[in-house]
DNA sequence: TGCCAGGCCCTCTTTAGGGCCTT
């Protein structure tokens, strides 16, 4: 495992639940090392089926534009390339973990990075951001955005500035820098009232 | 921008309910 290397990764899919069928229909991912954007994956894939108007009209994208996409399966393969070696980062990491480990289990593939969630540490590094959506935390770090959220490259892209501007927070506010990732998870599951003094704590040792 | 599922988190809690997030 590299532990200069992070990767952020965003799924679209059909819908909510791969337990009841849904399907990814798009992965973005971007590499993180020391702070900058080293590397980015993109691919649309095709789930075999057709998506709603809902999800066309949420996300954009189309059947007529799934048509003339790799099967998931081809794409995964070579997504599974792209992240093995590197911990991962998603919004609402419970969602995205969801569908690539089922994505992922159908092509008999793994990977040995681990997860942690921008949206928990948002919560904890954040506390008087009125949401913690993607969206609302980018208005709130003053990421520079254009608004094409629910694309799975920009969302990613916009998730990286939001982490590396959580990242600077901590620095500013206590002090601490460089976190490791196994800090990273420690703090993605402390308690909000806690996070303070855990944070305080790292920065002083 | 949903009614689907599921984890997190809060509270009028823990033998539960509901909002927040993700598509």
């Amino acid at each position: 495992m590299r532990a200069d290397s992070l990767i952020i990764l965003d799924f679209e899919t059909t819908g909510l639940s791969p337990d009841i069928g849904d399907r990814a229909i798009e992965i973005g991912a971007v590499r993180l090392e020391g702070g900058e954007v080293v590397d980015k994956f993109q691919a649309l894939m095709n789930p075999g089926f057709q998506v709603s108007r809902f999800i066309a009209d949420y996300t954009g994208i189309t059947n007529a534009m799934l048509a003339d996409a790799l099967s998931c399966e081809e794409v995964m393969h070579e997504f599974a390339n792209f992240i093995q070696g590197s911990n991962l980062i998603a919004h609402n990491a419970s969602f995205d973990k969801r569908f690539l480990d089922a994505e992922l289990a159908r092509i008999g593939r793994h990977y040995d990075g681990e997860f942690s969630c921008s949206l928990l540490v948002s919560r904890r590094v954040f506390q008087d951001a009125i949401s913690h959506k993607l969206g609302e935390l980018v208005k709130y770090t003053r990421v520079k955005s254009n608004g094409e959220f629910h694309r799975a490259l920009y969302d990613s892209e916009m998730t990286a500035k939001v982490w590396l501007a959580m990242l600077d927070d901590i620095g500013e506010r206590y002090g601490a820098f460089d976190l490791s990732f196994e800090q990273i998870k420690t703090l993605a599951k402390t308690p909000k009232k806690s996070v303070g003094k855990l944070l305080a704590g790292w920065g002083s040792a």
